[in-house]
DNA sequence: ATGTCTGCAAAGCTTTTGCACTGAT
DNA sequence: ATCAGTGCAAAAGCTTTGCAGACAT
């Protein structure tokens, strides 16, 4: 995640806390900061660990209660798949189209421009339409790997 | 769900436990009868009352394991919802494009042909691709006009 | 001073697991 | 007769909640 995100996004939450007259907590920030250095998708064990690291031990509920405030900010995005609760940061990310190894759990964002327009050009019914998600589901090259190496040990027994 | 439907993933299921070695328990076939018996998703806690009401009662174990192997055969799809976890019978449905409503929380099938048809153009990057889901996100008619009528009254206030 | 936010611990859910028994083959 | 499958109850996770105290405004 690029340095300048970072300032951005904590612009938009300063922003909106002030606007809402809501607190801005050292707690908000440093969930931010954290959630903004990773690379790529995290659960919530992961996050708490490396804010303990790098900042200062914060709660679980308080953990919670920032994410779900950045997810409505549309500043992180959730991912519920088989293997627990995924999220990531998505300050200006259009797509919302995602590669999930169904072995290892990784997720990766994908480019999918024609998808996105042939979409736009899908007529929902009864339906006013907000955001959206594409999951393409498959095993990753790394995984791939691993496999095939199994299936070559699994010969030469 | 058609009734036609029921017998043909009945056989499905029978052919795949056969040809495992697996057993033809009562249970599992109940619990494909009331999966096919709904129309649209249902929680477990939902699919475990019309079982106790139109069968006999199966413990939540059962429930899920039962639910699992379905799952893995495609004759179930499970829904991720923020709401919680939403199960749907899937047979010879080639759509895999869904509409949540992120108030009520119904899921409805849609047909996006064209999302479909860009999505097989669109390559990927390391990565072997098995299945796919898109939802898309957003508020169905009959929420949107519940949020109507309450905008309303507040006006007449 | 005010009222929001946090931390803690408990509660609430959903899903999984271990084990003894049952029953499909 | 086997041993996979089931039910039960406990365990294990994950997320939410209630409340008292802390702190941003």
């Amino acid at each position: 995640m690029k340095e300048s995100n970072k300032t951005a996004v904590r612009q938009i939450l300063a922003k909106y806390l002030d606007e809402n007259k809501l607190r801005k907590t050292p707690e908000r920030f440093a969930v931010l900061d954290a959630v903004y250095s990773f690379n790529g998708h995290f659960s919530i064990q992961e996050l708490s660990e490396k804010i303990e690291k790098d900042y200062f031990p914060i709660s679980r509920a308080t953990l919670y209660n920032a994410l779900n405030l950045f997810v409505n900010l549309r500043l992180v995005v959730c991912h519920r798949l088989s293997l627990g609760t995924m999220y990531q940061a998505s300050y200006a990310s259009t797509s919302h189209c995602y590669q999930v190894c169904t072995i290892c759990g990784k997720v990766a964002e994908m480019k999918a421009p024609k998808v996105e327009l042939a979409l736009r050009d899908t007529r929902l019914k009864r339906f006013r339409r907000d955001s959206y998600s594409l999951y393409v589901y498959g095993v990753c090259s790394t995984c791939v790997a691993k496999l095939t190496r199994e299936k070559n040990k699994k010969k030469i027994k």
